[in-house]
RNA sequence: ACAACAGUUCGAUCUAUCGCUGCGGUUACGGAUUUUCCGGAGACCGGAGAGGAAAGUCGGGACAACACAGAGCGCCAUACUUCCUAACGGGAAGGCUUUCGGGAUAUAAAGGCCCGGGGGAUAGAAAGUGCCACAGAAAAUUACCGUCCCGGUUUCACACCGGGAUAAGGGUGAAAACGCGAGGUAAGAGCUCACGGUUAUGGCAGGCAACUGCCAUGAAGGGUAAACCUUAUGGGUUGAAAGACCAUGUACACUGACUGUUAAGGGCUGCUCGCCCAAUGUCGGGGGGUAGGUCGAUAAAGCCUGCAGGUGACUGCCGGCUUAGAUAAAUGAUAGAAUAGAACAGAAUCCUGCUUACGGAACUGUUGUUUUU
RNA sequence: GGUAUCGUGGCCGAGUGGCUAGGCAGAGGUCUGCAAAACCUCGUACAGCGGUUCGACUCCGCUCGAUACCU
C-alpha cells in the first residue's frame, strides 16, 4: 500500500464531525488525545482523520501548522496494517487526533506515540469482528 | 583593514526517498449524434506552489449589498506650502520653529550670522468661555514686604495711625507682566529715547506658494485648543461569513393590490422639523430552517529591462513576462552536504501606505583607529 | 474573517489633569489561659513605550494582553 494521504482520508463534513464529538469514545496517549467512532460514510478508505491543534495552547499559526504536519505524517507512514485489518473486517472508522501538550516535540517522539495508538486500535478493532 | 552609526537591498541552497494542492498533456475507462466528439474521479508524464513583513487591522481605496424628497442642529476626521498618488492621517521637495554639535564675529548680556544632524498632530490664544494644584502679595485690570509723598499724634527725629503714588528691588513658582543702558522722577515705571527681541497693518523687492528681506506706522497682548470652542475642508451605512446562482425541500418570515383606521408604533443617518408606512380581512406573489456545491477568487491602480522627463516622490513610451488560489484549509517529513531542526514568522477577496517583530548577508555614505604610499 | 470594550496591590473595585479611595486576604501589635471577633499599625499597584502639558491613572498615538459580540 502507498504512503499516501488524500482528501477523501481527511474528516471534512461538519455532520460527521459532530456526530464524531458526540458518541465517539476517547482515550489518552500523552500527549495525544484520540477519539474514534465507527459509522458508515461514502469512502473507499477505511478510516477517516481529523488533526486538531488548539489556538489556545499555541497562538501562532507557525506552531500549529508543524505540529500537524508532524501528527500527518505520523499517520501516513504507519496507517498500513490498521488499514488492512480494518478493511478485512469492513469496518469504517472517524477518528480524531488532538494535541495537548504545551511544548513542541520532535518528530521522532511524535511517530512512537502514533504508533502506540495505532496498535491499540488494532487490538480493539482487531479482534471484535476476528 | 577593523569598529560605530545611518540608509538601501536580500530574507540559506542542493541531493536522495516518501508525500500534499492546483494547472497542462497522455491514457485505462465511461457516454454520445460511433473511425470523430465530450467527460475522465484512477494511473503516468510535465511544470507551478506563502511573506518582507503574509502579522497588527491603524489609515486610504477597489468591489458588493442596502439606503438615498428636503432643511436645520449634532457627531466624527483632518489642519504650514507646493507637488506626487485612484485615494490617504502616506510620500517628495520646500518654508517656519525647536533642539544638538561645530565655526566665525563680538566681549555688558541677551541674542543674531554661517555649516551640518535630529524632532515637530505645524490653522486660530488679537472672537468668547474655562483651567493653571502646592507655594506666592498676586496666576491676569495683582500692592505682602519694601520705596516715596501728604495729614495726624509727638518739641523735632525715630516710631505709630490714616490717606495716596509706585511693578525698580525681595522672596514663591513650571510660568510674574519685553531685555539692557541712558534720560526722567518725590520715588518709580516703554513714561521717553538708542540698540535688540516679539507682534499687527500697509508699501516695495524675491518666491507658484508657505514665507523671507527692507522701509513706514502702531501695540504690550503669560500658558493651555492631544480643554470647550472658532474657521476651513471632507464624511450615507455595512463588510467577501458582503453578495449571486444551483440542487435539496416545506413553514406562513417577507411582499403586491384592495379594504380600513388616523391612536400607539415603525421607517427615512444620531436628534428635531418634515415626509412615508400602517390593525384586521380578502385576493395574489413568494419560499423559512438545516446541510452541501459553483461563482465571487486571482491578468492586476501587475511585475521586469531599457530610454526620456523631473531636485525628488513619481510619470510617459518601446519591449518582454504570467507569478499560489486552498475551503477543517496545500509548501512537509527523514537522511546528508555541514561544525546546523539557524531569525521573525504561514496567503484566506484584492491593492496601496503606515506600524510592529527579526538571526544573518551584501552594498553605499559619514566618523574614528591602524598600516602602506 | 469582521466589530467593539477593557487593563489600577495577591483578589474585587472607586477615581472630572495636581498625594491612587475602600473592602477581602496577608504581616505585626492590643485584648485572651489559648483562639475567634473587635480595635490599632504596616507592606504591596496605575499593562508597556512615546508624545501634548509646568505636571498624565486621566488627553493623544503605537505596542502587548484579555474579554464580549456578529457568524
Amino acid at each position: 500500500m502507498k504512503q499516501t494521504f488524500r482528501k477523501d482520508e481527511r474528516l471534512h463534513r461538519k455532520s460527521l464531525i459532530t456526530k464524531l464529538f458526540e458518541d465517539g469514545n476517547s482515550f489518552n496517549v500523552q500527549p495525544l488525545r484520540v477519539t474514534t467512532l465507527r459509522s458508515d460514510f461514502q469512502s473507499v478508505y477505511p478510516v477517516q482523520l481529523l488533526i486538531s491543534v488548539p489556538r489556545h495552547l499555541y497562538k501562532r499559526a507557525v506552531d500549529r501548522n508543524l505540529l500537524k504536519r508532524r501528527i500527518r505524517e505520523g499517520f501516513r507512514k504507519n496507517k498500513e496494517e490498521l488499514y488492512t485489518t480494518l478493511a478485512g473486517n469492513r469496518i469504517k472508522l472517524l477518528m480524531c487526533i488532538r494535541y495537548q501538550s504545551k511544548e513542541i516535540l520532535p518528530s521522532r517522539i511524535i511517530q512512537d506515540k502514533i504508533n502506540v495508538i495505532l496498535r491499540r486500535l488494532l487490538e480493539s478493532y482487531g479482534k471484535t469482528s476476528g
